[in-house]
DNA sequence: AAGTGGTCTAGACCACCAG
DNA sequence: TGGTGGTCTAGACCACTTA
């Protein structure tokens, strides 16, 4: 137990989506809480505002803080949710890694990466079968020297659980963007693509701390076979 | 001047968006925010978080605060934005509106919008042209009970505003949906197609602060001219 | 060791909603 | 009018970075 207020938080969360708090009651007042939790107000609000920013609550002025029912929203997936988290919710997921490389990077990934020098990339390909049919062509590029020791094993496994937790660095925000276009030769080599016309690109450029870019990925899916969600609540 | 820490950050903002302070250098310590802004530090701090979760500057401990490249990153267009707002950005853009009706709600459209009387509800199409092309059609569902008084006038201009402005009912939070399906028999009538055979749809389930649903929306998109942007900050 | 941001406290006043 | 959440203060201790 290190933060009060991530611990409420935690403790609110689990109750709410267990169902032990019930839609659309109130939770107790700020100051209940200060009592029950024995701790101050601010960090009660802390708690609660986090709660409200991930859409379990909502907060409304003189009168309380609403129990959003989480199971009508099916969930907040918006945010850096790896494929591997993803998958944990399917089954007859699997990964095949079609590509692990080192290459120079060429003047548009230099522009992409931010590179000056010459260093080299890791090129990573994996496509996601589900259901035996191979829907989803991911494409990954990594700076080596940020990265180094990758292998097929950690590709098949979470990239993002060996930059975590075996290299300690700390994946900070990410920027995502979504279009549709013609499939590649390349789609149509690796994917079942079933007769569709088109593929969904979804390019992933995430960052560290220190707002350098660590990495870009393309990720493409079988039209039929992509859902995105996203959860957006009013800041001010 | 009605919020300090709001004001705080709208002219930290626009300090960055301007260029007035440059990317990669950090800002003053909060300290020295205090004095500067005569204000205690917890308001510093709120400023300081909003810039960070809106992508201005990036925090780091022991460190500072490190203001981001905002013209790298376009920008969050995630959130609740009405087609008027990104139009703003763009020229020739013409709104038609194919359609605005009063229906009797079959039992989706009342799951939908979780009604349980026999509510009439709105029915609005409107097609978005861009340069001369129709690439967009909108499908509002919206509840008469809560909206009374729908025009033309006011659907070719922006719901939003109306709701916002004229009505003074709030909206909260919206749930968004993406998916790309099959042009349908609609589609392909109101919409310059040019032989894709796909279109991207977003589905739009739109709240209000008591957590009832207010609105749903369909927002069809030619996939050539679909472009879905989302800025994601890791929060704990 | 000095300075930074992260957490936490115990108070205060305000705007808003309900009975 | 009493209770709610929203803002703000002046202080404290801690974990982390940098020199």
């Amino acid at each position: 137990m290190k933060n009060k207020y991530l611990s409420i938080y935690d403790e609110i969360a689990t109750q709410i989506k267990s169902g032990e708090i019930s839609p659309d009651t109130l939770l107790p007042s700020e100051n209940d809480m200060t009592v029950r939790y024995d701790t101050s107000r601010e960090t009660i609000r802390k708690a609660l505002n986090l709660l409200s920013q991930n859409g379990f609550i909502q907060k409304v002025r003189g009168k309380g803080s609403i129990v959003i029912d989480v199971n009508k929203f099916d969930f907040p997936i918006s945010g850096l949710v790896s494929f591997k988290e993803l998958a944990q919710k399917m089954d007859n997921v699997k990964t095949i890694v079609s590509e692990l490389s080192l290459i120079k990077p060429d003047a548009n990934m230099k522009r992409q990466l931010n590179l000056t020098s010459n260093n080299s990339v890791w090129k990573i390909g994996r496509i996601r079968e589900i259901d035996g049919e191979k829907i989803i062509l991911d494409k990954d590029y990594l700076i080596e020297e940020l990265v180094p020791g990758l292998t097929e094993e950690i590709c098949a496994d979470s990239i993002y659980n060996y930059v975590e937790n075996e290299l300690h660095l700390t994946i900070s925000f990410a920027k995502k963007e979504i279009v549709v276009v013609e499939p590649t030769a390349e789609d149509r080599e690796l994917l079942d693509l079933d007769g569709f016309h088109n593929v969904v690109v979804i390019k992933n450029y995430v960052y560290f701390d220190d707002t350098t870019l660590f990495q870009y990925t393309e990720s493409r899916h079988r039209p039929d076979k992509f859902r995105f969600v996203d959860f957006a609540r009013r800041t001010h």
